[in-house]
RNA sequence: GGGUAGGUAGCGAAGUGGUUAAACGCAUCAGACUGUAAAUCUGACGGCUCCGGCCUUCGGAGGUUCGAAUCCUUCCCUACCCA
């Protein structure tokens, strides 16, 4: 039924940045093995961010290959956690949301961790199940089990007292709150980024204070957005998110900055060992134009989240549409009014590729804005007298006009 | 509770009565170059505009003044020190 000791170490290792501890995950396994019981491996999710993308799939991508080996996937959703929000109000990313958003987020990334995830093999969980019901005085004891400078251990805290940052006395009861959904469902092992490992420790210590086997933590190395420098997040828009389109998912592969193209082979795609190992080395050697590998990674990710076919199609039209400087198979058709044709200011406006007619009218000026192929300079000059013709605003922004003869 | 230092555009950070829509850096956008890589260069960067201008900003609210981000009052927020 489920595959060896070693065989599940051989991939559950892949790519991990760290286990802790080692030893237990092997005991872990051999336990499930002689009972023929899956482990229970959790994954928290943060409802008020329901957009998935790529950083979020190495970390989902290794609970599928948990899946894959046998064992139970489940999947926590934080809406106990999202409910109360940051009261301080200081981190505006974690606005608080009401049940009904965050039961909604809670579909919406079932729907998208799906993507990665066996359906059928994944349990989804809401937190407030059983962080809801805990008294005041539950919420004290728990707190009494851990002391304030095993709290400012936590690289993040410790980065933020020193820099003279405020941190939130409830900031303190979330890796808290987080540790007791492990106590809650009995989790094996706790999957996370790097940035996790603090909150996965305590679940390990409050597991304890419970009486309960502690959980294997299992950190996963957290991806760069494309911008080459932080952490991908759809808030830096550094990111490729999973329901990007092919086009889109091409476009934002191919300006990764080639530094990260190992990386990216590494935590997002399934290639086989000595695939990556092949990369490595034309990397490392430049024997390969790095644009050349990029593109098979782009199509690569293409092939994984729509099609073999869209991945072919995607690269086609990248070339020409960026290389050859041509159109789009797919342009956007727009109807102007007789306003919007008053000028090409007014026309670029209307289409709604800029936020204003200021804004259009700056980027004639910088000669960002073409008709049929030629570039406009004047931001009074006329809409030409056709028919139909192309709009093109900046670098990929591209819109079918067509004068509707009433 | 007492004291100190602060709160300026997306972020960081100057400015401390009068060309100040507010230096500078980062980020972003557009252009050149290119492999939608890196590096570099140029320009834009509060909003709107009939291109003449108009409107809204310097934690909030009042006030002084011909004139305030800059002075006064009050409130809110943050860090640090003392208790």
């Amino acid at each position: 039924m489920f595959p060896s000791v070693n065989e599940q170490m051989g991939v559950i290792k892949r790519g991990v940045s760290e286990i802790i501890p080692e030893d237990d995950l092997v005991r872990k396994i051999e336990k499930s093995l002689k009972t023929k019981t899956p482990l229970n491996v959790k994954l928290g999710c943060d409802p008020s961010r329901p957009d998935l993308h790529l950083g979020h799939s190495v970390v989902l991508r290794k609970l599928r290959q948990f899946q894959d080996l046998g064992h139970r996937a489940i999947l926590i959703v934080g809406d106990f956690t999202g409910m109360i929000g940051d009261p301080s109000g200081r981190n505006k990313t974690r606005p608080a949301l009401s049940l009904e958003e965050t039961r909604k987020n809670g579909e919406s990334y079932f729907e998208q961790a799906t993507k990665i995830l066996s359906k059928e093999k994944t349990k989804m969980v809401y937190n407030s199940e059983w962080l809801a019901k805990m008294q005041f005085a539950d919420v004290i004891k728990l707190a009494s089990k851990y002391t304030v400078a095993r709290m400012l251990e936590r690289d993040d805290f410790t980065l933020r007292y020193k820099a003279g940052e405020p941190i939130s006395v409830h900031e303190f009861l979330y890796p808290l709150a987080q540790a007791m959904d492990s106590v809650a469902i009995n989790a094996d092992v706790e999957l996370g980024g790097t940035d996790q490992k603090f909150n996965l420790l305590v679940g390990r210590d409050i597991q304890r204070e419970f009486g309960k086997e502690p959980q294997v933590i299992l950190t996963m190395p957290i991806l760069v957005g494309t911008d080459g420098v932080e952490k991908m997040s759809k808030s830096l828009d550094n990111y490729i998110g999973l329901s990007d389109s092919p086009k889109e998912m091409y476009g934002r592969t191919l300006s990764i900055p080639d530094s990260l193209i190992y990386d990216y082979f590494l935590l997002t795609t399934n290639i086989e060992k000595k695939d990556l190992e092949e990369i490595k080395q034309q990397l490392e050697r430049n024997s390969v134009n790095p644009r050349d590998i990029k593109r098979g990674l782009a199509r690569e990710l293409v092939a994984m989240y729509h099609s073999h076919d869209e991945a072919v199609a995607a690269e086609e039209e990248f070339d020409r549409v960026f290389v050859k400087k041509d159109m789009p198979d797919v342009i956007p058709i727009f109807y102007p009014t007789a306003d919007d044709l008053k000028n090409v200011t007014s026309l670029t406006a209307a289409t709604g590729s800029v936020s204003s007619k200021t804004e259009a009218r700056k980027k004639i000026l910088e000669g960002g804005v073409y008709i049929d192929g030629e570039r406009i300079t004047d931001p009074f000059s006329p809409v030409p007298n056709k028919d139909e013709f192309i709009l093109k605003v900046g670098r990929r922004k591209f819109h079918r006009i067509i004068r509707k003869n009433q």
